[in-house]
DNA sequence: CGATGAATTGACCGATGTCAAGTGGCGTGG
DNA sequence: CCACGCCACTTGACATCGGTCAATTCATCG
């Protein structure tokens, strides 16, 4: 039990006492595939990580449009600038598995956080990481096509959620044409265009609760640009 | 001096004698207009804070485009995730105005770090907030034209970098086609169309060195996507 | 076996990327 | 002080991508 909380990013580095304490402070709770743990806008009051299970992370812009910033795994965390330094949450976290997570009220963490500086240093390289990641991110959006995004989106969820087989990598995310439209922005027309292509080529197959990359290397070589 | 130390958003609220103390370790410096503090790729030695004039932070992505990631002023720091997570720059931090800038060693900062606990908190909300502002920007990129992009981006500007005048506000920064295009992620092509529009409907009045915001409202409607 | 929602496909059009030609302003050197 | 050249910018024409809508097919679950 300590040994996962170990491993997760915010607790890393922790020895096993105050791993211990931070644990007896935290709740655990399950969680059904589409249920919410936290909603945009709503007063951040807690803190998340999650145990089990995969998450995504979605926001609706002021125009309606959603965006779906990025998916969750275990040992990830979530809550935490909201909970910090804002008021409301910026996004909805919603279970897209059967989810297991550990619960820690907002002013509690402050006060961990005071007790035990290195959660600070992991906090510090949490936002570095994601902060470098959204970046990348950004800036392929500036300068690539769809194509291109979609491409390198998938390899990248292959990366974070995938496990290899002998026939390929498979993501085990039920990831809808909606899903891929909002993480690379455009609508799902388009999105369905080029999966169609890309399984008449054989270069990836989807079904609704899976995608299979068949050909890794033909969707890196979309994905980058040159 | 230590006044305007305690500006900076990564030394806020630390006590004189703190500050007095770090600022006889950091070193100043004078640079041209043009000239580059930090270039990417490079490995990353030393934090700056900028005291006097802007900077603009640009990236070049792998495939040669170039884009203007945001324009720092005053008081902000840079190269701080460099120095203490990564080996290289992740950027190039370029004077655009005559700059005076405080320089510190990346390992005397950690020290510090460990020696003043509100820096590491500062350091906090400082990604926090850079997260939020990136977030929002990647949404506006994925769910916007360019044109309400273009006039989002100038609002910014206007924002950080303006001042307001009897005839409107006015960004004292030379922004050249070539800029705004790498900051909305188009060509000069497109900025140069819709500028010229909105010069025509006088929305907009630019030179060489600054552009003059004569309608915000008008500005503003245009940038909000309803 | 129908009903429902997801996905596909085609047609169309507007936004934007691309290229070529031309204009204007600014600095430099004669 | 003028002429030239350079560079940023503008403008037009065109190609392409991608967004929008309508019609249809497909899959899944009662």
């Amino acid at each position: 039990m300590l040994a996962r909380l170990a491993k997760t990013q915010i607790f890393a580095n922790l020895d096993s006492h105050s791993l211990h304490v931070i644990e007896q402070n935290a709740h655990s709770k399950q969680v059904d595939p589409g249920h919410c743990f936290v909603r945009q806008g709503e007063p951040a009051l807690f803190f998340y990580v999650l145990k089990r299970g995969h998450a995504k992370v979605t926001q609706v812009t002021p125009d309606g449009h959603q965006v779906l910033v990025r998916y969750i795994g275990p040992g990830q965390e979530f809550g935490l600038v909201a909970v910090l330094s804002g008021y409301e949450y910026p996004t909805t976290v919603q279970a897209v598995d059967e989810c297991e997570v550990l619960v820690w009220a907002g002013e509690l963490l402050a006060q961990l956080m005071e007790r035990y500086p290195l959660m600070g240093f992991n906090a510090l390289r949490i936002f570095a990481e994601q902060n470098q990641e959204l970046q990348r991110r950004y800036q392929e959006l500036l300068t690539e096509r769809v194509e291109q995004r979609l491409a390198q989106s998938i390899l990248r969820l292959a990366q974070q959620a995938g496990h290899r087989t002998a026939e390929g990598t498979v993501i085990d995310l039920p990831l809808s044409r909606e899903d891929l439209a909002e993480i690379v922005g455009t609508d799902i027309f388009v999105v369905s265009r080029i999966m169609s292509r890309w399984e008449q080529d054989e270069l990836v197959q989807t079904d609704r609760k899976s995608v299979l990359l068949l050909q890794q290397a033909a969707l890196e070589r979309l994905a980058s640009p040159i």
